[in-house]
RNA sequence: GCGGGCGUGGCGGAAUGGCAGACGCGCCGGGUUUAGGUCCCGGUGGGGAAACUCGUGGAGGUUCAAAUCCUCUCGCCCGCACCA
C-alpha cells in the first residue's frame, strides 16, 4: 500500500489482475436483471482520442454501476474493421488493408485496456475476421430469400475520389461524399439494393415505442423517412393534335385540394417520356437543352434554391380530370425523378416554386385555395365554376383556408389533410382516376461497393441462369489476401476470385466482385455479442432472448441516421425471419457530446489532437476518466482543457488520504455519535449516497461527482473540527468504505487499491454491492427556512422538522425583520413550503 | 423553407416552478515547508460603508414565487431541403 496516490504503481497491476480473474466475463444468469450497455464499436483508424476515452469511459461507469446495483451485465467490445480507410492507409504506406486494420486494433485494444474498460474481451468482433463477415453474407442470402435484395440499374452516387458508389445517407446535404468529402457525381449503374422502403412506415412508427431515444434524433430519422400523406391523381395524355389518348401519366401530390388550380404539368428531365412526345417536333431543341443542362449539372447546382428555373414546353397537353381542362406539358430541372413519379401537376397559386415558374413563363395563376383574412375571398366565395378568373395574386399561398373556383368542391376547407383534399381524392376514386397515397423520401439502401476491403457480395452471375446466390454450404466467400490496392486492384483483377461454376446449372459463371458497405457489418455486431462465437448458427435465439434488447447504448450523433436507422432495419427483419423476438434493437440511447478544441472537433487532419496517453503518463486512467465525465454533462459538446486536471487530481489525492488514513486508524472508541458534526456528517453520508446514485440513473455523472467531492470535504471538516477521540470512528469508517463504493465506477484502480490493501478485502470492489441509503437518515431534525415578504427573502429562521405548518407560520410572522416589512400592511396570505420556505404576501 | 436544440459569473457548469451561481477551475489574501507547480485556512456575480439593490440574451405574460411555464423577439449551433 503506497502511502501516496501513485496510480502509476497501481493501475496496471489491477488491469492485469482483473484479466487473470475474469472479472468481467459473463455468462446468462436467469436469477438476475440482465443489463445490456453497449458503446459503439470503433473503427480502428489509428490510437483512441478524447472522443472514444469520453464515449467509452460513461458506458464503463453504466455498466459497473450496474453491476454493483446486483444486474447481470453484458459490456461486450469489438471492431468496425472493414471500409476505405483501410484501403487509403495501406496506399500510403505502401502496405495491405488488413495490417494497418489489425494493428490499429492492436493498438485501440492496448488502450482500451490501459483505460481500465470493463469489457468482457471473451466476446470480441472483428467485422473484417473471416467468423464474422461469413454471417453477414449468411443475412444476405436470407434478405435475397425474402424478397429483400435487388439489383437494379438506377441513377445512383458516384465518389470520384473513393471510386464507388454511395447509399445515399452517404452524402452530406451539401452532395459531398461523407468520407472524403469530394461531390459526388450521379451515374447511371446496376446495382445491389436492400429494400429498406418496405420497412418505411415501420421504421416511423415505432419512433414512437422509443422514449429513451432523444427527440433529435427521432426528429433526424422521421424527417429522413419522410412519409408524405396525399394522393394519386392521372392525368389522361393528349395526342399530338390536342386529342385524349387512352394513356394517362400519374402524379403524387399532398394538396389534391388544389387541383382545379393546376395550370400547367412538370416532368423531369430525366423522365422516359420527355424524349418520346417531343422527337421530331419543334419543341424538341428547347426541351433537349433543359434536358442536356439537368443532366451536365452537379447535384448542388440543381438543387440551389435561389436559382430560377429553366424549363420549356412540350406542345403536348394533358388532360386535367376534375375539370377536364387542357393543361401544357413543360419540362423543368425542378422536377426530381428520383421523388414521387418524375411528373408533378403544378399549382402557381399554392406552390411558390410553380408559382416562380408561372411568373416567368407567364402561365396562369388561378387562386383556388385562400387564406380565411384574405380580402379575395369575399370577392370569390360564391364562385362555383371551375377555375375561371384569373384574378391579381402575387403570392402563393400554401396554408389552410377556403375553396373557391372548385366546382362542387368550392367553400370546403382546403390544405394539408383538409376535408377538401379527401372529398376531391375520393371523387377520384370513384371515377378510378386518383387514389389516396403514401409517399415517402427514403429510398432503397445502395449497398455495393467496387473497393476490395469489404465483405465480398455472395452472388454468382451465370450466362444461363442469371444472378444466383452463393449456396449456404458454400459459405464463406472468402476474402482473398493478395489483392494489392496499392496498385489499384480490386476483386475484378483477380481472375481466381472471379472465375467459378454456376451452382445452379454448373456451366462456367463469375463470381460478383463488389463488396457490402461497411454499415451492412455494423448493423447487427450488437447481436453477435450475445452469442459470439457461435460457429454453428449466427446466434442462438435464447442468448439474445435474455440479452437483448441493448438498455443503453452510447454513442455520437454522427450515427443519428446511418448506422441506427439501419441497425432497425436489420432487426425487423430478423423479427420477421424469428431469428429475434423484438422489433427494436436499442431501448435507450445517449448520445454523447463531441470533444473539442478550439471549438473545432479533434482530428488528425487538423492537428489538433490531444493524445489520452500524454495524460495517463502525468496522471494515470482514473484521473482522465473522472475529469471527463466531469467537465460536462455527456450529451453536450466538451471544449477539452487541461485546466481542470489539476482539481481533479487533487480530489482524488484528498479522498485517498482520507481514506486511507481513516483505514488505518484503531476502530470504534466513539461509535453512534449525537454531537451536530457527527449528525450533520451522517447525514450527508445517506444523502450523498442518494444523490449520486439518482445521478448515475440520470446520466449526470459530473453533479454525481459534485456530490462525492462534498460529502468528503464534510469529511475533512469533521476530521479538522473534531478533536481525536471525540470522533465517532464507526462513522469514518462508514464514510471512507462508502466513498470508495461511490467512486468505484469512476476510478476503478483507484478505488480497487484501497479496498483491497486499505481495508484489506479479499474480493473487489467492483463485485461489492453499492452502497445503501436511507432518506431518512439524510432528513436533519432541524430545517432552514427563508421567509419572503412580497417574493423578497427578509429572513431565515431554523426550526424542528415536525413543526406544523401553523408553528412555521406563526415562527414566521413574528420574526424581527418580518416585522419590519409587514408592519402597517395588511397580511392577505400566509404559504408555507414544508421544509423550504415562507412567503407572505401583505397590501 | 421544414425539423431539433442552446443562450446563467473570468471559465467548465449547478438549480422536481421555491433562497440563482452547488461542485470544480482560475484569481486574491494568509499559513506550513529549505524550497515547491505540495498541503492547509479564508475570500471571490455587479453596485453600495451598510440597510439594501440589480442580476440567468431581450420584451411582455401567468404565479404568492419564473433560469425553469406561455407569447413574441434577437443571437448561435445541428439535421433535412427544388420532396410536389
Amino acid at each position: 500500500m503506497t502511502r501516496q496516490y501513485d496510480p502509476h504503481a497501481i493501475e496496471e497491476k489491477w488491469q492485469a489482475n482483473w484479466e487473470a480473474a475474469g472479472l468481467y466475463s459473463v455468462t446468462e444468469d436467469a436469477s438476475k436483471p440482465k443489463k445490456y450497455v453497449l458503446e459503439m464499436f470503433p473503427y480502428p483508424s489509428g490510437d483512441i482520442h478524447m472522443g472514444h476515452v469520453r464515449n467509452y469511459s460513461i458506458g464503463d461507469v453504466v455498466a459497473r454501476f450496474s453491476t454493483m446495483r446486483g444486474m447481470s451485465v453484458l459490456h461486450p467490445i469489438g471492431w468496425d474493421a472493414f471500409g476505405l480507410p483501410a484501403e487509403n492507409a495501406a496506399i500510403k504506406s505502401n502496405s495491405h488493408p488488413a495490417t494497418w486494420t489489425y494493428a490499429n486494433i492492436e493498438k485501440q485494444t492496448s488502450s482500451f485496456k490501459r483505460m481500465g474498460f470493463s469489457y468482457d474481451w471473451s466476446r470480441k468482433v472483428v467485422t473484417s475476421d473471416e467468423d464474422y463477415y461469413r454471417w453477414g453474407q449468411w443475412i444476405f442470402i436470407k434478405f435475397w430469400e425474402r424478397g429483400l435484395v435487388e439489383r437494379k440499374s438506377s441513377p445512383v452516387n458516384w465518389c470520384p475520389s473513393c471510386e464507388t458508389v454511395l447509399a445515399n445517407e452517404q452524402v452530406l446535404s451539401d452532395g459531398t461524399c461523407w468520407r472524403c468529402k469530394s461531390v459526388v457525381e450521379k451515374r447511371e449503374l446496376e446495382q445491389y439494393f436492400l429494400k429498406i422502403t418496405e420497412y418505411a412506415q415501420e421504421l416511423l412508427d415505432d419512433l414512437d415505442e422509443l422514449p429513451g431515444w432523444p427527440d433529435r434524433v427521432k426528429a433526424m430519422q422521421a424527417n429522413w423517412i419522410g412519409r408524405s400523406e396525399g394522393a394519386e391523381v392521372d392525368f389522361t395524355l393528349c395526342d399530338e393534335a390536342g386529342e385524349p389518348t387512352d394513356r394517362t401519366i400519374t402524379v403524387f401530390t399532398t394538396r389534391p385540394d388544389t387541383l382545379f388550380g393546376c395550370s400547367f404539368f412538370l416532368l423531369a428531365p430525366e423522365h422516359a417520356l420527355v424524349a418520346e412526345i417531343t422527337r421530331g417536333t419543334e419543341y424538341a431543341s428547347a426541351v433537349d437543352e433543359i434536358v442536356a443542362l439537368a443532366a451536365k449539372e452537379s447535384s448542388i447546382d440543381r438543387s440551389a434554391t435561389d436559382k430560377i428555373k429553366r424549363g420549356a414546353f412540350t406542345g403536348r397537353f394533358v388532360v386535367n380530370p376534375v375539370n377536364g381542362e387542357k393543361v401544357p406539358i413543360w419540362v423543368s430541372d425542378y422536377v426530381l425523378m428520383e421523388y414521387g413519379t418524375g411528373a408533378v401537376m403544378a399549382v402557381p397559386s399554392g406552390d411558390q416554386r410553380d408559382f416562380d415558374f408561372a411568373r416567368k413563363y407567364g402561365l396562369p395563376i388561378p387562386p383556388v385555395v385562400i387564406a380565411d383574412d384574405d380580402p379575395l375571398l369575399a370577392e370569390l366565395a360564391g364562385v362555383r365554376e371551375s377555375v375561371l378568373r384569373e384574378v391579381p395574386w402575387d403570392v402563393s399561398f400554401a396554408g389552410d383556408g377556403v375553396m373557391v373556383q372548385s366546382g362542387e368542391f368550392t367553400g370546403m376547407r382546403g390544405g394539408k389533410a383538409s376535408e377538401g383534399m379527401k372529398a376531391v381524392t375520393e371523387w377520384l376514386l370513384e371515377r378510378g382516376q386518383g387514389r389516396f397515397s403514401i409517399n415517402f423520401r427514403l429510398r432503397d439502401w445502395l449497398i455495393s461497393r467496387q473497393r476490395y476491403w469489404g465483405n465480398p457480395i455472395p452472388a454468382i452471375h451465370c450466362p444461363s441462369c442469371g444472378l444466383v446466390p452463393v449456396p449456404e454450404d458454400q459459405l464463406p466467400v472468402v476474402l482473398p489476401t493478395d489483392v494489392d490496392v496499392t496498385k489499384g486492384e480490386t476483386l475484378a483483377d483477380h481472375p481466381e476470385f472471379y472465375e467459378t461454376t454456376c451452382p445452379v446449372c454448373g456451366g462456367a459463371a463469375r463470381r460478383e466482385t463488389d463488396t457490402m458497405d461497411t454499415f451492412t457489418c455494423s448493423s447487427w455486431y450488437y447481436l453477435r455479442y450475445c452469442d459470439a462465437r457461435n460457429d454453428a448458427a449466427i446466434w442462438d435465439t435464447d442468448k439474445t432472448d435474455y440479452w437483448m434488447p441493448v438498455d443503453q447504448y452510447i454513442g455520437g450523433i454522427e450515427h443519428a441516421i446511418l448506422h441506427l436507422l439501419y441497425s432497425r432495419f436489420f432487426t425487423k427483419v430478423f423479427r420477421d425471419m424469428g431469428l429475434v423476438n423484438f422489433a427494436e434493437p436499442f431501448t435507450n440511447l445517449l448520445t454523447q457530446g463531441m470533444v473539442k478544441l478550439d471549438g473545432a472537433t479533434m482530428s488528425k487532419s487538423r492537428g489538433n489532437v490531444v493524445a489520452p496517453e500524454a495524460i495517463i503518463a502525468k496522471y494515470g486512467a482514473d484521473t482522465l476518466r473522472a475529469y471527463i465525465l466531469f467537465m460536462a454533462p455527456p450529451d453536450k459538446d466538451l471544449e477539452w482543457s487541461n485546466e481542470g486536471l489539476d482539481g481533479m487530481w487533487r480530489f482524488l489525492g484528498r479522498a485517498w488520504r482520507y481514506i486511507t488514513e481513516t483505514a488505518d486508524e484503531a476502530a470504534g472508541a466513539v461509535a453512534g455519535a449525537s454531537d451536530p458534526a457527527s449528525k450533520l456528517l451522517r447525514r450527508e453520508r445517506h444523502r450523498v449516497v442518494g444523490k449520486v446514485t439518482e445521478d448515475i440513473e440520470r446520466f449526470q455523472f459530473n453533479t454525481a461527482l459534485s456530490a462525492m467531492m462534498e460529502l468528503l470535504n464534510t469529511a475533512h471538516d469533521y476530521r479538522r473540527d473534531v478533536p481525536v477521540g471525540q470522533r465517532d470512528n464507526a462513522l469514518e469508517r462508514d464514510i471512507a468504505e462508502t466513498l470508495t463504493l461511490l467512486l468505484a465506477p469512476y476510478v476503478p484502480h483507484m478505488a480497487e487499491e484501497i479496498w483491497r490493501e486499505a481495508f484489506g478485502r479479499s474480493g473487489s470492489v467492483h463485485s461489492e454491492p453499492w452502497p445503501e441509503w436511507d432518506p431518512a437518515q439524510a432528513a436533519s431534525d432541524e430545517v432552514e427556512y427563508a421567509v419572503q415578504v412580497n417574493g423578497k427573502v427578509r429572513d431565515r429562521m431554523t426550526i424542528d422538522v415536525s413543526a406544523s405548518e401553523d408553528v412555521v407560520r406563526e415562527a414566521a410572522l413574528v420574526l424581527p425583520k418580518i416585522i419590519e416589512h409587514t408592519e402597517g400592511k395588511t397580511v392577505r396570505k400566509v404559504l408555507v413550503v414544508p421544509g423550504k420556505l415562507v412567503s407572505i404576501v401583505v397590501g
